[in-house]
DNA sequence: CGGAATCCTGCCTGATACTG
DNA sequence: CAGTATCAGGCAGGATTCCG
């Protein structure tokens, strides 16, 4: 009785595919830098400490909410300290790990590649839409 | 007569902050790449030239819709060239220009820095998971 | 100061069906 | 084969409020 057969294959289909994904590292990473936020903490950790508040006025248009989870994962994944000194009142200091040291390394020439080449994108975009 | 001054201060930085972001290279490649399946066309157009079925069989897990949605934005990038070849059934291959090519390098150190330190994540993760 | 909790909206994305 | 069109839902992310 093949009721649902077509179901059922898309169904194993997905469960490789997570299984396939869950074992890949780059998507991994991958799924983690596609949070924007990300790159900008490290590139601004990467200039030194920050205070939550420093970081909050330095990455320009992040609301608390995404600065605060976006901290938190990367705490989790080992790339930043968190420093709380229980003064009045309490001040917060995040850093990067030597994880995250290396991490901004590499979104480093990421960002140089992007200035170098973010003008022939735009050209290029440009004569796209002007071709209608 | 102040009256919305609040609001109208909130939509005056809003304004200001979009303006600046137009005018950060490095935050517009970010917004582009925070679309995880353009690194994962990137990669797989590095291979050589695809036919858009090759894509949606290498690429496990993207819809027709987002490939298809993800190769037109490239496309106007400038990032790969679509050349349609009047077959009958159709054929379409895409292939990387020079600007797709080298950011597929710079990309590439990204993969590789994943799939070299991506446990350190794992276990960093664990770890903090493990403290609740 | 540095968050946590809540609500709520938009759009991102997948599923499905149709076309040349 | 290589798409387009349409619909639906889920959740990312903003705004707001409250707390230690």
């Amino acid at each position: 009785m093949p009721t649902m057969t077509a179901a059922q294959r898309r169904d194993q289909a997905k469960r490789e595919y997570d299984a396939f994904l869950a074992a890949c590292p780059s998507r991994r990473l991958l799924d983690r830098l596609s949070d924007k936020w990300v790159t900008l903490v490290l590139a601004a950790l990467a200039r030194g400490d920050r205070r939550y508040s420093e970081l909050a006025r330095e990455i320009a248009g992040v609301s608390q909410k995404m600065l605060t989870q976006t901290l938190r994962n990367m705490e989790r994944d080992g790339m930043v300290t968190r420093t709380v000194t229980p003064t009045v009142p309490v001040t917060v200091d995040y850093a990067l790990t030597d994880l995250g040291r290396s991490l901004q390394g590499v979104m480093q020439h990421v960002k140089d590649w992007a200035e170098a080449h973010i003008d022939d994108i735009e050209v290029a975009r440009e004569e796209y839409d002007s071709r209608q």
